[in-house]
DNA sequence: ACCCGCGACGACAACGTTGTCAAGTCGTTG
DNA sequence: CAACGACTTGACAACGTTGTCGTCGCGGGT
């Protein structure tokens, strides 16, 4: 008994004891360094094959003090969006031989402050990717130096961040009601826990500004204790004494929620535009016309920029908007009815035009 | 110049010496070990918080042999299915105090092999759930002993499976298209590559045969390549002489590609159901009937699996079946138009039945 | 007074790998 | 022939943690 192969998975030890070298040779082989003799390297191959030797990983990152994983935190994988995001960033992970650890936050900052901690301290990735919920991550700082951080979707100072301007796209699609004449734009799901729903209600409030129009609160739906009953909230925006012609949609849930909503109460030839796109938005009838927020383009960008910090010494983090593209598929098109406020429209508020 | 704390992560050592005791102890408070005099505990968790302490998981996991995490192969987290999936194993294994290592197959047996063998014996993850690609997975032999394994969504044996009665499913659902008179069902997405698809055909078959019903390979549309123009082979069956009148897609890629080509040419009053529920599918006209496959069902019933062998000694693995629902909405609820195929049907295989 | 047992704690090795540094082997040059 | 450099290789420590085992002090039974 000479303590061989059999029921112990092997070592680099039983590769160098097979091959005839040491273990330094073969984590020079591994780890693919230039100075070894070809003819060694071969042997060594050979050994590692017929012995089916894959490096640990533990060991490795210990020696190393950085994991070949980067975390990634994100609200929930039930989410379409982020599991798209998600997605892209562990295609290209994987082409960087990187593994992908991934956890959720359930939109709980506690619940985030410990992913988070778990992810950089704990099993000490090579760096993370995350939807921010908390306004500040203190507790990230002592690991800023060596770790490289991104944030997507949500923006937060002092992170880089990937995220879409909210405002802008937001602004241009209720541009595009303002010009079809509706004057009673609702918006959907005001939701306080969110910057990214803030900036688009700002967006919104830009164009009714712009374009003379009073704002009324009543026209803005908001989110309690995270639900809301688009049907009986549709409803009242469609039975007020002055209705509601026009309908945002701020996020995806909301967009589903009042897409079914309307289609219940036979009203789906209300306009409407929603923020995100989602499966079947363009099979509907009318199409439902979106914000088109490509989770994909924004996971790219993520990863990619991470992969650049962990290269280069980081320069000022900054932000990087990703593109978003209005897609018109009839919903949104639909113009606002003639006699939807007969009363004509009397601006009060000129001055305030740029 | 007393390097102390400044700079460096603390380690188990810095706690030690903060609360002037051994780091042997510390150990046993981090682990909560009986062992400690509740006023020593109280001095090294007072010192680990002040310290900002967190437990090295490489050291750990070097140590003991296994990781705190559990690793997951699924073919794409895009798929909203998977992802729903993954999203039901995570929620699980954070109450577990297990990290989720998340890799995808893309549908490749070599990558889906690359990918296993770094989490089994790379990252020494403490179990393994993966939909399984390749019909054999020899090289997890070695690790079967030590690792837990759970395939899921397709069945394979030697593994613990959780998936749902594809066969049984489908002939329920192809059923209830005969009941309404369909004699001509299309069946789309015929795909050597799965044998999920494989039960699914199979479950047609078996209604067609128990009712006497002919099998007719021009209603079968293959995928080649994994691609399929939905359009054009939609138009093809209703084009034939006995056209289609009725369609069974056995899986949501189908399902969505199948709908919007219906939709398109505006033949969306056409008997359907899909094998998988999505999005929307119950907000079209009509709402697309489908059998639901409920991924969080699926999920958790997997890693429970998992946490129960992570316990006890292995029994022979077997196979969980998870229920499923035919969720009638419409579309799936079509008769045959009368005239369809206007001569009669002559049974000339009755002794099958039973 | 003695011994034994038990509860609390610490010294030290070990996990598998990589970084550091030194040593060995060549072929080439002065 | 000695000296040198380039290339290849190996011995050994270290990463941060846990397992093993030993030590210490104290209280109770004889």
């Amino acid at each position: 008994m000479t303590g061989h192969s059999l029921n112990r998975r092997p070592g680099i030890k039983d590769v160098a004891a097979s091959a005839g070298v040491s273990i330094k040779t073969v984590s020079r082989v591994v780890n693919a360094e230039e100075a070894v003799h070809p003819e060694t390297r071969a042997r060594v191959i050979q050994a590692i094959q017929t012995l089916g030797y894959v490096p640990n990983t533990a060991a490795r990152s210990l020696k190393s003090g950085t994991n070949g994983s980067i975390g990634i935190v994100i609200d929930s994988l039930a989410d379409p969006f982020f599991a798209a995001l998600v997605s892209a960033i562990e295609t290209r992970a994987l082409a960087e031989g990187l593994s992908v650890l991934v956890a959720s936050s359930n939109l709980d900052s506690d619940r985030e402050r410990e992913q988070l901690l778990s992810l950089v301290a704990g099993h000490q990735v090579a760096g993370v990717i995350f939807a921010p919920v908390a306004d500040e991550h203190p507790y990230l700082d002592p690991f800023r130096t060596t770790t490289p951080v991104v944030a997507v979707d949500r923006s937060r100072a002092g992170f880089d961040c990937v995220v879409v301007d909210d405002r802008g796209a937001t602004a241009l699609a209720v541009q595009q009601l303002v010009e079809l004449g509706h004057e009673r734009i609702a918006f959907f799901d005001r939701d306080e826990r969110f910057s990214t729903i803030h900036r688009r209600l700002d967006g919104y409030l830009d164009v009714l500004r712009d374009a003379g129009l009073p704002y009324d609160p009543e026209l803005v739906s908001s989110t309690v204790d995270g639900s809301l009953d688009y049907l009986s909230e549709a409803q009242r925006l469609l039975g007020l004494e002055r209705p509601a012609t026009a309908f945002f949609a701020s996020n995806a849930k909301a967009a589903i929620g009042l897409t079914t909503a309307l289609h219940r109460i036979h009203r789906q030839n209300t306009a409407m535009i929603a923020f995100g796109d989602f499966a079947f938005a363009d099979v509907l009838r009318p199409g439902v016309s979106c914000i088109d927020q490509d989770p994909f383009l924004i996971g790219n960008a993520a990863i990619e920029r991470l992969l650049a910090l962990r290269e280069g010494p980081k320069n000022d983090p900054r932000e990087w908007i990703v593109p978003t593209a209005l897609l018109l598929r009839g919903s949104g098109e639909i113009p606002a009815p003639p006699d939807a406020t007969s009363h004509a429209h009397i601006s009060t508020t000129e001055g305030q035009l740029a």
